[in-house]
DNA sequence: GATGAATGAGCCTTCATTCAT
DNA sequence: GATGAATGAAGGCTCATTCAT
């Protein structure tokens, strides 16, 4: 008996990403992905219900990994301001490196492929962050508004900035993101004059 | 020569819309669409010249109506912050209204379609907006950062908020627009402290 | 706008019979049946919703036909053994002529096809049959036996004789016939010794 | 070298007749045949030399049993009724014990993969019912017509009514067997009136 | 002997588009 | 202009069979 091929998987999922990328999901089917991962479409099927299951795992696996990347270094001590910082570089920087991984993520999102997606899990992939923000609310450190605003002041932004699909101007460096982090502090954060 | 009949026009627009919306673009076939708007496959082939045409057309039907809404009731000699208020109120409102033009193109702009759009000519639409953002930084009322990162403040938080495929814990009612709006604009603006 | 074209859907219909008695129902693939017919895949869907009507749909005009030639000259006043004869001859007639609608109802009623088929609709095409066999019981010149037995001794011995899938040995000719029917009406016929 | 296991043989033949029975030969893969018998496709491979393979020979091995089943108490030398009759008990009380069987031959009969049986033989383990036939001819006990009208109004009758895809109305006990048997018999006996 | 992984070929069906009326 | 019929190409998926362990 052969045993599963772990390069097979992770060819697979490079490849979903490469077509979806590049030809979108409507025209990435089932066999121009297996081409691209250089196995039978057939084999896909070893590895995946569906297609459907497909696209969704792999969203699931770079949303884990993305979650890893962007918690990096973070420790539930830390400083409001540093914490919510470094989480923020951490993104850039993953978004940076890995364009494609974010790119598919943006276009699962926003396509019905979402509705299949357990929020919940993923959210709680992110906790520290919630809970970092929660206590800056408790601190006075961050406006207490609905937990969506500050939210999305946080998030929204990078995701914008980052995307080369929807903001093709902008050029992502260390200068850069840490002038709209500071847009961000400022949205966020108690003034106190 | 019998005339286009507008109302074709016009139920192909929603149709197309209402589909994109529930089973995404990688479902909706032009068959599909044709139905829901009570019309011949063939009949779409009047109106427009293939299906990417039908789709690239809609998109830019939306995002004109869109352009027209937002800037409704500004005027060039607008206080800085009162015509950024405006505009903003302006879109939730319009997304309000139209969730699924507003879907539409969210999922749109998130796909390889975007590629196909001129972006100059969507962003003319909007030049008003980008004129009183200039003319905000020139008066010191608005940080001199890159343009891409005061526009993505503007805009993003709002694409984000309004969005129920994305979040869905928000209520847009007129206090949370006016809160995040204070959110944006204490991003934006210059402190002087 | 084109009209549904009567040729195309017969070339189906004998296509369909054709393919199914050289090759099976388990390596008739739509594709081959649709070629058969000198006609798209795509084609056969706009007469049948999908393969499974196709080969129904097919299995019912047969079997209407079937009926009406099984009925050809009978009247319903004839004497019991003389009506019995006549249809017996016309069923014999029929799937000489008919080979392969024959064959290929044989293979459809005897695989899971047939649990499709409403029995109930197909067996009142034949009804004049069944009142005839019950008037013969109430004269007593048919056994006062149930149903089924009088029925199978009457159409069995020719689905096994006519079919030859299952028996081919046997020369259907009028004097075979002649005989064949004694032998039924021997069985299912009073003795008066 | 590890000897063949005779429960997987066993198992593969049951569960062939399951499937078969169950959604007929179209859809019984060997995939769905291996996870019935719960054994790897793999090992199927090893039993039979392919898929036709596996059917025929389910198909002979029910034939055989069947033929010691139907011959069961019989002796040459028997009276020619009674070993009729012992006969066409035996059969269905054969096919009452194993409709699954029997349903298994009937759709193998009735469609291509019939061609592949060599006929001969497997008539020959219903030889001495054929010389019993031959000897009541002989004795001017039975009809002197085709012998395929003889061996039809015997065997199809029987195949009629213990068929429950085609006969549903019709109930398998002593009585109604028996009845039968006199149709049957007075269909290819010498009436002597 | 036994197995799950692996596969090219083929399955049924729907696609975007054009034809003929 | 408007339409349902028509289609070759392609869609997602499963097939019978073999491979490698």
């Amino acid at each position: 008996m052969r045993i599963k091929d772990e390069e097979k998987q992770q060819a697979l999922f490079e490849a979903t990403i490469k077509m979806v990328n590049e030809i979108g999901f409507v025209k990435s089917s089932v066999a121009k992905i297996a081409a691209e991962a250089k196995v039978s479409p057939a084999t896909l099927y070893i590895y995946h219900k569906n297609k459907v299951d497909l696209l969704v795992s792999t969203y699931l696996q770079i949303k884990k990994s993305l979650s890893i990347e962007a918690l990096k270094g973070f420790q539930s001590d830390m400083d409001v301001y540093e914490g919510l910082k470094l989480i923020w570089k951490n993104l850039f920087h993953y978004f940076s490196k890995h364009t494609d991984y974010f790119q598919f993520t943006e276009q699962f999102s926003n396509c019905p492929y979402a509705k299949l997606i357990n929020r919940e899990e993923v959210d709680s992939y992110f906790s520290p962050v919630f809970e970092l923000i929660q206590y800056g609310i408790d601190q006075k450190l961050i406006k207490n508004v609905d937990f969506e605003i500050l939210h999305c002041f946080l998030v929204a932004p990078i995701l914008h900035l980052a995307n080369p699909t929807i903001c093709n101007n902008f050029t992502v460096n260390n200068e850069n993101v840490d002038i709209a982090f500071d847009l961000a502090w400022d949205a966020i954060s108690y003034r106190n004059n």
